[in-house]
DNA sequence: CAGGCATATACGCGTCAAGGCATGTACGGA
DNA sequence: TCCGTACATGCCTTGACGCGTATATGCCTG
């Protein structure tokens, strides 16, 4: 698992992109458009979240239509498991603080 | 939802921190005895952590108690929830792309 | 094969944050 | 009250990153 996985989101305008390829394939172009960046930020921004698998690039003329990809989300949500415990056994945890309070 | 939190989580050093506070409250002292850092980066840390919520601090004589806190991670695990669907419903989207490819 | 379109890369600038070192602040023990 | 402990903060340097402008590469059309 790539560690830089939070620096890549940690950029908002990546996640806008990452947002925006949620609902479906875009190319370069109308992601500049849509997100109003200059187009060779929106290649830069791309390339990175390529390098880091979160999308891959499908040539079609002189297009490059990008896809995003599920991997590097999986490794996030596999990553935040072992804190899901902090909240769902909320209620056990204010059970337990009030058993000790109660002392 | 504060939209650094992806910037808070992209230091390696403050995720080892989340992880150590994962399994039960530290003092400062520990924390940089554990991680081996120096104290003054792991005051930092906490501090940056704290404003983002993700931990609080309980003083105990002169020492302070560091305690994770399950709100951001929270917030994170609601970010990527609209996502999930890109890997749950992965069986139909890859129905959905075969049924295109026989046309 | 020349020209235009879509995308990628190179360069320079400004910004920001991490780290170490030194110092400040608060609390407790002698 | 004075000293030592535990932590926080300020200053400084350094490296990484985002952005825009300018230029290079690739592909399609006439």
């Amino acid at each position: 698992m790539p560690a830089d996985t939070f620096a890549v989101l940690a950029e908002p305008t990546r996640r806008r992109i990452l947002d925006a390829l949620r609902r479906g394939d875009r190319t370069v172009g109308d992601l500049a458009a849509a997100l109003a960046v200059s187009q060779p930020a929106v290649s830069k921004h791309l390339r990175v979240l390529r390098e880091a698998g979160f999308v891959t690039a499908r040539p079609a003329a002189q297009q490059r239509v990008y896809r995003i990809e599920p991997g590097p989300l999986r490794d996030l949500d596999a990553w935040l498991a072992p804190y899901r415990a902090l909240w769902e056994r909320h209620l056990d945890a204010l059970e337990t603080l009030l058993d000790e309070e109660e002392r």
